[in-house]
DNA sequence: GTCTATAGGCTGATAGAC
DNA sequence: GTCTATCAGCCTATAGAC
């Protein structure tokens, strides 16, 4: 619940480093609870003790994981801020992004999911508002092409949360996807990321195009 | 990982209905390893010693309320799977079966989201399978569809994970996205169950009728 | 900075009275 | 069937040597 109070004094990066990496893909696969910082110290090859003295805690380390998620994030959605090319350009970008974020580190869409099914219960004040706000360029971009034209008058905050839901649980459950085609499919085509993307590309631009209808008069829901 | 032996003999319903009650919005919000017996039987108002009796401990709690779920959902997606229907009626029925079953159970979804995202590693075998095979229905109607030139020629599976994606995200961050609204702006409009899902049905819609040079013969992807 | 050893708390499960 | 009392194990965190 609170923070634990952090002894550091100038670490040394390696170690750090080193139980943060092997404490990702654990903290995704089994949640904050689920994993024991034995299992975690373990897999770095380090002493648990260490956790605390970096990190002043499982907490602090789970803490200090996740803030380098967000950073990372907020660092690849940055370039969609700006407003300077057409909202389906933007909407496309996004896509893009997600699918390059989750081939860099595939824990990084469990993660956020796992924080938002939790509602940001057990984090810092502050982490669970940057998920949002992070999502939140996406509902900006989508308001834009609606005001613009470029999109038919769809609800942007559905619409947001429509896509950003496709491309979450698609990242999301990508490990088990991929437990379930090598125990039992093994033959069957299976959902890249690359495919998916462009899928969801292909679905923005037939979903959201505007038909001859459309009059920013009307308000159709 | 093992399941502990039963040790139930005639079961009077009433503390163990109780205690499944009890137990559903703790495991949906916290996950299994993050909820305590003590905290569910506390909620249930029984003893705690009683959860291993009529289930033979945590683990048995929680298998038979999933079991539950799992059996609830099924029932629900039954009539979807005959296809006496035309496939965009029979998918527009999907997305409010979801609507209303979240109106019902909103830790419905919750569960299945943990579930998926977990990969299925701590449950008796053929869960997993089973909530595969619950979702695996919309993919035979999207085929369907696809087949008889109802839709354009989408990827059945990819057009699959997105819908279902984007129901499941909704409804699983729903208690998220409430307390959200709470804290930082009860002013705005909130997107409800039932305006999402007739957005996602109008989305459905437009995003997959077939356009006029939609030939079976090409290859589109 | 990193380790060993251990403390201290909580948790799930059981024994046994009623 | 339900409760009280309790145990044994695990798990996080700390103390202190190196």
């Amino acid at each position: 619940m609170t923070q634990p109070r952090p002894p550091r004094r100038h670490d040394t990066p390696a170690t750090r480093a080193a139980l943060m990496r092997a404490a990702l893909p654990l903290f995704a696969a089994r949640g904050f609870a689920g994993t024991t910082v034995e299992a975690i110290a373990g897999a770095a090859g380090v002493n648990k003790a260490l956790i605390n003295y970096h990190f002043g805690g499982k907490q602090g380390l789970f803490t200090a994981i996740l803030g380098d998620i967000l950073s990372e994030a907020e660092t690849r959605m940055a370039p969609l801020a700006a407003a300077d090319r057409p909202a389906d350009e933007r909407l496309r970008h996004f896509v893009r992004i997600w699918a390059e974020t989750a081939a860099a580190t595939p824990e990084f869409p469990v993660m956020m999911m796992r924080e938002l099914i939790s509602g940001g219960q057990h984090l810092e004040a502050g982490f669970f508002a940057r998920i949002v706000a992070i999502f939140g360029t996406v509902r900006e971009i989508i308001a834009d092409g609606v005001r613009d034209g470029r999109f038919r008058p769809v609800d942007p905050l559905l619409t947001h949360l429509s896509l950003v839901g496709s491309l979450m649980f698609f990242f999301a459950t990508e490990p088990a996807r991929e437990r379930l085609f090598e125990l039992g499919r093994p033959e069957a085509a299976r959902p890249t990321r690359e495919r998916f993307a462009r899928h969801i590309e292909e679905l923005i631009t037939v979903g959201l195009a505007p038909s001859a209808d459309d009059r920013p008069s009307g308000a159709a829901v």
